[in-house]
DNA sequence: GTCTATAAAAGGATAGAC
DNA sequence: GTCTATCCTTTTATAGAC
């Protein structure tokens, strides 16, 4: 196979195991079948490279999401918070391993810079897109208090790194956070 | 102070803003303004300094929720589905600093074992003691389902790491988990 | 208890042969 | 494209003076 690509696997293997500065890019190229040059060759350094692994990952789940979205929109009404809720959860079940799942949660819980910068367009497709239509759909909650479910719900998706993978996965995740954004606003 | 308490200050801060490997000796004892050796002179070596840090936070949050399930079981009757979560959720909002809950969310997340090597007790107390109270509370919900929750709130709880901190977190968390955990069983 | 000095290893990066 | 060899820096850890 490609080195290029032997070296995402492997780099994204390593990082979703032991974190950005917790891999080496010995351990990486060692992993991978590659000589020690190979990700300078390729990438140009090992920060690069993290930023190459994240963006393998997050971009196609971020495509889905704005897919569904899209097609709630296009059906016509106001789209219901379930049907919100999976739309967003979804790609992130369908893509889910536990190796994926795990490095989800490195990307976004790792402190290093390298592994965050490329989270941008998650947040940027929340607020501009899905935070309207929850808004929407969840009339009487403050701004700020929809902000905050918003950020449990990404928690719960992204972090909540064990099994069940796939559909049972899923359909939970949707019956918890549906009730979970649905409830009346506090107070 | 203590210059043992300083270094577990200072590499407290670190850790959370840093992660595990992404610390080195140095930068603490420098943000502690002590020597070099001290690290090891008071602690042994990076690892069980770590570990020291992670039990010095993780420690107060346990015992407190310890106390809070006894006091809501002495009171009699089965404790509500809210009651316990706010029981669960309470002491986290309650020692939390920004900086502290970013050094839970690495403490849980950083994928060094160094850090996950005091977290035992936190799940310990879930199994044994919460998890029997809400299933007691959620009579109709499988114990996989229930299992997912729990892990759901446990998420939430560390992870949604920007503010608000305090009152008005603590009461928006126990609102969305609250109602996320009362969810009727999926299917 | 605190410091200096240093050992010993691991890390990122790159030059240059093939 | 792939490899070896090497540079340079950073790191953990510890020995021994004060």
């Amino acid at each position: 196979m490609d080195t290029r690509t032997q070296l995402l696997d492997a780099a994204e293997r390593l990082f979703a195991e032991r974190g950005y500065s917790g891999t080496s890019i010995r351990a990486i190229t060692n992993e991978a079948g590659a000589n020690l040059a190979a990700v300078g060759y390729y990438f140009g350094s090992k920060a690069d490279l993290a930023a190459a692994v994240a963006r393998r990952v997050i971009e196609p789940i971020n495509a889905a999401q704005g897919e569904n979205l899209d097609r709630l929109l296009a059906a016509g009404g106001e789209p219901a918070v379930a049907d919100l809720v999976e739309a967003f959860v979804g790609p992130l079940f369908d893509v889910r391993s536990a190796r994926t799942s795990r490095l989800l949660m490195t990307i976004l819980g790792d402190p290093a810079e390298e592994m965050r910068s490329w989270v941008g367009p998650v947040e940027a497709m929340f607020r501009d897109r899905y935070l309207a239509a929850l808004q929407r759909a969840l009339p009487g909650l403050a701004e700020q208090e929809l902000w905050f479910r918003v950020r449990g719900m990404l928690a719960v998706t992204v972090v909540d790194r064990i099994e069940p993978t796939g559909d049972e996965g899923r359909r939970w995740a949707v019956t918890f956070l549906a009730a979970a954004m649905s409830a009346p606003p506090t107070r």
